[in-house]
DNA sequence: CCGCAGGTTGGGAGCGCTCCCGGGAGGGAG
DNA sequence: CTCCCTCCCGGGAGCGCTCCCAACCTGCGG
């Protein structure tokens, strides 16, 4: 029960096995005919080119890495990861989850010097300014960034801003706050600086809190904002889990949703559906920043110059956690 | 700029390759001061065992895999993923993400015929009973199963339920109703049963309804379930998205949680500790489930022989979500 | 002083694949 | 008919490591 290899099927075809290798790699270099043949007897002895060989031989791994960094308790980027997994495909991926930054490049060390994976992505900025130095092909999800040798994949804050407060401001909306935590494949920096030019834009008075890193702070937040002087109308939260939290503060103030407040998420999730009222959410194209980020990776491994691309633009989805000013 | 090998390591030490393997593998066959030396001078050098050559020589790949079987839409697994990966350490976990058990067997055969891995995690019993077939080794996060050459390894929903179901019935309630999802690593049949057995044997009216796979039902199955004849007093909630879904739509109703009904989710999760009433969750040690599932994985790998593990008990974390029955 | 056991070490054959090189066959031109 | 050029294909050398086997060396007893 032992598996063929390419050995076997020269054999079997009576001819060499760099003949096999040409003919099953679809390259040139051997006759049609004979390439039937060939593709026809390794079909019914059921071969599987050995990745492990292949790498070996090709000096490549033929898997690219992602770190995920997770201090203890941080609530991430884990209902994205699935959309962002759908868009890679049938690439491998090697995962890894690690307490911080320092192990995380540790982590990629490792890798290269094992050569385990050709590239990697990045959830964060975190430690892209590393990964050159390092000698690991890299693509940042989020960004962009400006480190020349990694290219970023992103999705433009600044239109998702631009579409939230637009719609916010046509239902009268005056005063917004955001919740800043820690979002998934954002860029925490590029995101603020969306949203305070979009509310200028717009006129509109707008500020920022910050949760911090764990999230656990998102009720108490979001509590001080809405009983501070002149509280916001309206508030966008920075993930889905956020909003959530949001939601459950207003209504332990007696706040109503929308009645009193606006809430909305800026991420998209099966939770902004479940809740009561729905959370009105920015939708980003997930699985297409997956399948970008995969193809980046694989040209910058083959050596081309790649640059920083941008997905399509996210979307609003509203529901009923969205409505008119109180006036 | 190359990377060494050892036989870079052989030359400079003045000894051959073989040594080199020996020495740097910690077996037994070199004079410790070789060893030593060898060692120094791999260590001076910055020498790192490249996988894809051991993989190759040894015939095992190294890896481990992990298929997720997302229909679009689900909820799933995702926050309990790292919690998972966690566990499962510096192993290389290669993951993929697909539409449909199908498509999962699918990756396994590719994965076992390109020797990518050397074993898999099975997330659910789905198609545990063909991978044996497939040649695989497997284990089953969430079980037991009895497949024989399929070991799993579990949390106890037996001890869960108990706990839970004791706690309500001190509190005074009588009538308990389960709201059934999709739940991550845990076997729905298994689960089923534990919980109707604890319940028979405290003596409480249990029922089960179930949302399907897509967790979208949730909160309308809720609310039937809350306006039916003799309503519940209390909801156990197979995930924390379904609590939180529960939590919107006894409020919706005008319902007081605990006052009217008290919910408690069977599963933690930081969204638990942040919706209002925070919710009285059942925590599971997934990352001691994860680890637990790599040792397992790398004995069947071994040629082990390997049985069902059960994991340590899950807490009951009590909050805001449970209260007295209403009399 | 010789022989032998036990421990060390060198040499080398794979693992399965890729890719280069050169020989041979076949066909068109001279 | 011969020469040369083009295709095909066989042979074989790696890729970096593991592990077997034989040769070696030491130290011991006879």
């Amino acid at each position: 029960m032992k598996r063929p290899t390419i050995t076997d099927i020269a054999r079997e075809a009576g001819v060499s096995k760099g003949a096999v290798s040409y003919a099953l790699n679809g390259r040139p270099g051997v006759s049609e005919a004979t390439r039937q043949r060939i593709t026809e007897i390794a079909r019914e002895l059921g071969w599987a080119p050995s990745s492990t060989a292949r790498a070996l031989s090709g000096g490549r791994a033929g898997a690219i890495g992602l770190v995920l960094d997770r201090p203890p308790d941080v609530l991430g980027a884990e209902p994205f990861l699935t959309a962002l997994l759908e868009g890679l495909g049938p690439a491998s991926l090697l995962l890894q989850v690690v307490p911080d930054l320092d192990a995380e490049l540790a982590v990629h060390r490792r890798w290269r010097g094992e050569r385990k994976v050709d590239g990697v992505l990045l959830a964060g900025p975190g430690c892209a300014a590393e990964l050159p130095g390092i000698g690991l092909p890299a693509v940042v999800l989020g960004g962009p960034l400006d480190h020349p040798g990694v290219p970023s994949v992103w999705v433009d804050d600044g239109v998702a801003a631009a579409e939230m407060l637009e719609y916010l401001a046509a239902l009268g909306h005056r005063r917004v706050v955001r919740i800043a935590g820690q979002a998934a494949f954002a860029h925490p920096r590029a995101r603020a600086e969306a949203f305070t030019a979009a509310a200028g834009r717009l006129g509109l008075s707008a500020g920022t809190v910050h949760t911090g890193r764990t999230a656990e702070a998102g009720p108490g937040v979001t509590q001080r904002v809405l009983t501070g002087p002149r509280p916001p109308t309206a508030l966008v939260c920075d993930t889905d889990v956020l909003a959530v939290a949001a939601l459950a503060a207003a209504r332990e103030l007696g706040l109503a949703v929308p009645g009193d407040v606006s809430v909305v998420s800026w991420e998209d999730s099966p939770l902004c559906r479940l809740v009561r009222p729905a959370l009105s959410a920015v939708r980003r194209p997930l699985a297409e920043l997956g399948s970008l980020a995969a193809a980046m990776v694989r040209d910058l491994v083959a050596g081309e110059e790649v640059t920083d691309v941008c997905a399509s633009r996210p979307r609003l989805v509203t529901r009923g956690s969205t409505g008119p000013a109180r006036s």
